[in-house]
DNA sequence: AGCAAGATCGCC
DNA sequence: GCGATCTTGCTG
């Protein structure tokens, strides 16, 4: 069965951990069994350095708190009606997080579908981060658990093919730091978000 | 208290 | 392309 990664994966440096991450499941164990999808895709955001994190300001809030905690804490946040899930990096008091962005499905297929609604095709139900963490079952209540603990944890998976970067997405007017190549994504993976081709 | 805006998604 | 609809944080 899929057993948590050692604690010490997430002791790397944030733009590491990002490229680390993508290859690896994330396991959400249910009653009904596990849903398992293998990471396509992240971003690293780089507080307080980084215009587009939530924790540029480097002041801890309600929402960003948990950012500032140990490493691979889970953070989680509502974006309109979605949830997008993060991994905490750093030493504690240092706000970077890893966004998870997209995954591809690997088990619990069925509870999957259905957690997306089974009207459409595969692809779509993960290639996006509200979409995976909807896909997964993922919520609020799992705001500030740990990546290592049951029942949501990353698993050790096959690895990538091959990690190529680019711009991240979505963060609008936020300086320099639009450009910076801090989006990682396995190589034509189908399943990798497809925002700015 | 009140309101504006956001690391998005799905349908018009 | 736009509207949905939730939480946070600042008073625009």
């Amino acid at each position: 069965m899929y057993k948590p990664i050692s604690d010490s994966f997430f002791e790397v440096p944030v733009l590491e951990l990002a490229q680390n991450l993508v290859g690896q499941y994330i396991v959400h164990n249910l009653e009904n069994g596990p849903l398992v999808a293998r990471i396509v895709e992240t971003e690293a955001y780089h507080g307080p350095e980084d215009q587009a994190a939530h924790s540029f300001s480097n002041r801890p809030t309600k929402r960003t708190e948990v950012m500032f905690g140990r490493a691979g804490l889970v953070y989680t946040y509502q974006m309109h009606t979605h949830t997008l899930m993060n991994v905490v990096a750093g030493a504690v008091g240092t706000p970077h997080a890893v966004l998870i962005r997209a995954g591809e499905p690997i088990e619990g297929l069925e509870q999957m579908g259905n957690n997306r609604g089974n009207h459409m095709k595969m692809k779509d139900w993960t290639n996006g981060p509200g979409k995976l963490t909807k896909a997964l079952g993922v919520n609020m209540d799992y705001y500030g658990r740990h990546w290592t603990e049951e029942p949501l944890f990353i698993a050790e998976g096959p690895g990538a093919i091959e990690v190529v970067t680019g711009p991240r997405v979505g963060i609008g007017n936020s300086g320099e730091a639009v450009d910076y190549p801090w989006r990682f994504f396995e190589k034509d993976n189908p399943f990798v978000s497809k925002y700015r081709p």
